[in-house]
RNA sequence: GGGCGAUUAGCUCAGUUGGCUAGAGCGCCUGCUUUACACGCAGGAAGUCACAGGUUCGAGUCCUGUAUCGCCCA
């Protein structure tokens, strides 16, 4: 928009880069401490802050993965999170969007991991571990730059000048602190537990890094025989049959177990079994864990147990934990890639190894499950394999089964009161949370506490259940994990008093015995671990910054429900531990975006749309629109996906709903375009409210109301709800009416002075109002305006701020004095007419450019109203003449329509058949109506009990009722009487 | 197994504390080169509000149950 006016055709692409330039010219959307003196980071005085900054306002992005391009849930979220911070940055909040990126360990070790292979044929342990890190990390600066870029092009307005990522030096240092903190309080611990182990990856898994997939497997029903035989009610027993989805782990049984209320079981408990295969002697014991069968039962496993349970401690949960109650053997037969190997604590290995077994070493699971199937099919061993659909718990990362395993990791306590608290109030050493076994002073208590307080909030509420329940049976936070991409664990193991050190700084010597033989434990912590720190450790904790006192806490968490536990919870407890604090205060849960199917957007299902497509096909600012419009406090919104194919042969995927958006910025542009093209000439100081006309009034009462209704709508978090505001008011008050009537207004010197402030005002508002939802078009739009039209007031009645760029303007205010309920009604009852009016000429086929004759029959006050306004009424209806009155007659050849209390006619149309058509359908209508009313009029119920003005509307309701009824009565008469 | 959500026009969705003849956008039908916009304008057709009970003067809205779909947790 180079001179005066807009391009005659909007273009997205340009407008884009145009408003990027702007945006970038100048530090707009950098936000610092008010402080005055930045480099005095221990003590830092702060000055008294301006009106103008007041109130701070931060939102950290949740960092994305660097192992990606970002999608479109990731455009839905990020649009969400620039609406808000560009709302508050126009209420002139200082307002700090933090940005950056997430290493994400597992999931970027396993992509880079996987394409080295394919393209080198190397595997990671090929490489020396710096070499392949810094392997992940060319991929990370990569990505990061591309992520920041689909960041940037979708309008983003972060504080790109504090772009973080979480390995960073400045998130390094608050990892190490924390660690050391929860170190010092004891909270970090080293523990042999059976993990979720991921075979493909290699690594342990959170319980919540664990997915539950439905699986159709099979119950293997296998004869174990009794060392010696048993008799049971007369009958001789020689075997006791087990049932297990998992035979393969039969290598590592250490018993059998059954319920001591089994029948059986004081025949067979304290016996021996000899396990096949492996000719292991393992006892049978009692335990209550094991299900009782019952054929009939509805619980599937009741329907499926034999009563006799095959107890492998190192290979399944359950069973670790009869081991444990039975003091029973480990004994661990699988290598950390899930294939079966004597390597790894197979304790008896040397007693029981015979050529059956040697013969399973080195396969992979699922193949040794098959041979030991076959080879109990063989020995007649295997008595059943029944079907059986259940839940197996499968890695997030890599979709391999996980597999219960034995190992040594480092664990975060949860629910230990933490010492430096009960230090400080010894009350706090045994204080419960209601109704939990949730200590206040721990960490599940800390995070738990703010919900119940109501500091903390979820946005829509039904998602503060899931966090709590979460932390209420929370269990200890396993936070090591066998990767080398990530924040290597500051944990480093004497090799002569075996003791362990740590500290912020890398030690030389052991802490404890002086010894310089230390060496670091190879393992990194958990990606969570540093995510949970982001909302402060990206403002510089555990340094005393400006920027901590100024933005900590921050206001606002925008996120999928997806994470709320892995994510949501730690940072909130970290947040409390480590800044004292928590680390915002409203958290919002977006919905997910699924494709028309009702499925998740994936790759596997090449179902995604590429927010990069979506922004060059229909601009960044559509698809912002769009997925906005979409934002209703649902959980799942549905973008039915469609393939295009490209000029250049590429087939990509779009979707027909990201027409709505572009839609509406081409309604947008046009309609600035010609407000602009009449805004020549503007001159403020010859506003005069005298001339304003009740269409002037009328846009202005409507733009008041939109003010308010928008700003409370986007306080409360409705994005769907803001934009049908505007889109109302834009589209259907502004763009449909008030544009149209502005065009004689605009040719008439007296008038044209008033109206073009009142243009160019309500202009400028609605840009504002439109600008945290489609910044890049509103923004070229305002720079235009600008020249054209530099101010832009309604002499005293509104001077809202000029301002350089849209992108810092002042958010709207609504003015009460324009607000009037009396002009919009008389609007409506001129708007009814004219649609009428139109409605008649359609259905008579009459030209849409013929000038007719209509006449209206109707009550004295308003047909003084539509005398007035006669002219609006000929300009948009058509009209040659129109006159109202009170006892108007029915011209002869005219058509008639009853609408509210008036009696329409067109005259000099006549198809006496359709009109007794339309007429005759209206009339079963309005008795239709009547009818229901009328009963419950006679309902002595409703009169008495319902509220009077609701029993008041409905008798004048009726009364109106009645005389339509009348009128189309009267009409289809003297249809009848005419020829 | 426990929890949460959804079910309203062909499609995607609104529908406030219960109170109109249930709305919007897209799609569909009819007409329109009205000098801002055909990515548009004017008009129209289209719904047993998943089902069955209940509460109430009154239920799309509240309660109970059923069905289907989806998500989270175990």
């Amino acid at each position: 928009m180079s001179s005066k006016e807009l391009s005659k055709v909007y273009e997205s692409k340009i407008i884009e880069e145009q408003a990027k330039e702007i945006w970038l010219s100048k530090p707009y959307f950098h936000a610092e401490p008010p402080v005055v003196s930045r480099h005095v980071l221990s003590e830092v005085e702060r000055v008294e802050p301006d009106s103008d900054c007041e109130k701070s306002f931060m939102i950290a992005i949740p960092p994305p993965n660097v192992t990606a391009p970002l999608h479109l849930g990731h455009a839905l979220n990020n649009t969400l999170q620039d609406i808000l911070i560009r709302f508050r940055r126009m209420q002139k909040f200082n307002t700090l969007w933090m940005p950056g990126t997430d290493h994400a360990g597992i999931a970027t070790q396993t992509v880079v991991e996987k394409r080295i292979l394919a393209q080198e044929g190397k595997k990671r342990t090929e490489f020396k571990r710096e070499d392949f890190v810094a392997r992940v990390q060319s991929w990370k600066d990569e990505y990061e730059i591309k992520i920041i870029e689909q960041l940037k092009a979708m309008g983003c307005s972060c504080d790109w000048a504090r772009t973080r990522f979480t390995m960073d030096e400045v998130c390094a240092k608050a990892v190490r602190s924390t660690f050391f903190k929860l170190f010092e309080d004891g909270l970090i611990y080293r523990g042999k537990r059976l993990v979720n182990w991921d075979p493909a990856t290699q690594t342990v898994l959170a319980d919540d890094e664990v997915e539950h997939e439905t699986v159709n497997g099979h119950f293997y029903y296998m004869k174990y025989p009794l060392v010696e035989s048993v008799e049971i009610d007369g009958e001789k027993i020689e075997t006791i049959t087990v049932a297990t989805t998992r035979p393969e782990t039969m290598l590592g049984d250490t018993a059998i177990a059954m319920n001591p209320k089994d029948k059986r079981a004081k025949f067979l408990v304290g016996k021996k079994v000899r396990l096949p295969i492996v000719s292991r002697i393992i006892p049978i014991i009692a335990d209550e864990h094991v299900v009782l069968p019952d054929a009939n039962s509805d619980d599937e496993k009741a329907k499926f147990s034999t009563g006799f349970l095959k107890v492998t401690p190192a290979h399944d949960l359950d069973d670790y934990a009869i081991g444990q109650r039975h003091d029973l053997p480990v004994i661990n037969i699988m290598a950390p890639d899930g294939s079966i190997s004597d390597k790894y604590d197979w304790t008896d290995w040397e007693q029981i190894k015979n050529p059956d077994v040697e013969n399973l070493i080195g396969m992979d699971r699922f193949e040794a499950r098959k041979a030991i199937i076959e080879w109990f099919r063989l020995e007649k061993l295997l008595e059943d394999v029944r079907e059986y659909v259940h839940e197996v718990g499968h890695s997030y990362r890599s979709h391999v089964p996980i597999e219960p395993y034995l190992s040594d990791q480092w664990y975060v306590a949860v629910k230990k009161p933490i010492p430096s608290l009960v230090a400080r109030d010894s009350s706090l050493a045994e204080k419960l949370i209601e109704e939990t076994d949730v200590p206040v002073a721990s960490l599940a208590g800390l995070a738990m506490k703010p919900l119940l307080d109501g500091r903390l909030r979820f946005i829509p509420a039904r998602y503060g259940k899931t966090y709590q329940t979460w932390l209420e049976n929370l269990r200890d936070w396993p936070i090591s994990r066998q990767l080398w991409w990530g924040h290597q664990i500051p944990i480093w193991y004497c090799q002569k008093c075996e003791k362990v050190s740590s500290g912020l700084k890398d030690p030389t010597n052991c802490q404890h015995c002086g010894s310089k033989e230390i060496v670091r434990d190879p393992d990194v912590l958990d990606t969570w671990f540093s995510s949970a720190l982001w909302p402060f450790s990206t403002l510089g904790w555990p340094d005393k910054t400006a920027e901590m006192k100024t933005f900590y806490p921050t206001d606002v968490l925008s996120t999928g429900r997806d994470i709320i536990t892995l994510w949501v919870s730690r940072m909130v407890m970290l947040g409390q531990y480590c800044a004292g604090d928590i680390p915002f205060s409203d958290v919002y849960i977006h919905a997910m975006i699924q494709d028309g199917q009702g499925r998740k957007m994936s790759k596997s299902l090449g179902n995604g749309i590429d927010p990069l497509v979506a922004i060059d096909s229909h601009g960044a600012d559509a698809m912002r629109f769009t997925l906005a419009s979409m934002t209703t406090d649902t959980q799942d919104i549905r973008m039915p996906v469609e393939t295009i194919k490209l000029p250049d042969g590429r087939e990509v995927n779009t979707s027909p709903k990201l027409d709505l958006g572009r839609n509406f910025c081409n309604k947008l542009w046009n309609a600035s375009r010609f407000a602009m093209m009449n805004l020549d000439g503007i001159a403020p100081e010859k506003f005069d409210e005298a001339k304003l006309t009740i269409t002037d009034k009328w846009i202005l009462s409507r733009l008041t109301e939109t003010i308010a209704e928008v700003t409370k709508s986007l306080d409360e978090f409705k994005f769907s709800e803001s934009l049908t505001l505007l889109y109302k008011f834009f589209w259907n008050d502004l763009c449909d009416w008030y544009l149209e009537w502005s065009k004689p207004n605009m040719q008439n010197p007296d008038q044209k002075p008033t109206t073009q402030n009142v243009l160019g005002f309500t202009l400028d508002q609605t840009l504002r109002l439109l600008h945290p939802f489609v910044p890049f078009i509103t923004e070229g739009i305002f720079q235009a305006l600008n020249e054209v039209a530099p101010v832009r007031t309604l002499g005293e009645i509104a001077k809202p701020k000029k301002s350089e760029a849209l992108v810092i303007a002042e958010w709207p205010k609504q003015i009460d004095s324009l607000q009037n309920k009396k002009v919009q009604q008389q609007i409506e009852t001129i708007q009814t007419v004219i649609r009428a009016v139109r409605d008649i000429r359609n259905q008579y086929k009459k030209q849409p450019r013929e000038k007719l004759n209509v006449s209206v029959n109707v009550a004295k006050d308003i047909a003084a109203l539509l005398n007035e306004n006669c002219e609006l009424v000929c300009q948009l209806a058509c009209l040659e003449k129109f006159t109202a009155g009170e006892n108007i007659e029915k011209p002869k050849n005219a058509a008639a329509i009853i609408i509210e209390q008036m009696q329409i006619y067109l005259h000099d149309a006549v198809d006496v058949k359709a009109e007794k058509a339309r007429l005759e359908k209206q009339k079963t209508e309005i008795q239709k109506a009547k009818q229901a009313i009328t009963a419950k009029l006679q309902n002595e119920n409703f009169v008495t009990k319902a509220k009077p003005e609701i029993v008041a509307a409905s008798k004048e309701k009726l009364v109106q009722l009645t005389e339509q009824l009348e009128a189309i009565e009267k009409n289809l008469l003297e249809l009848k009487i005419q020829p």
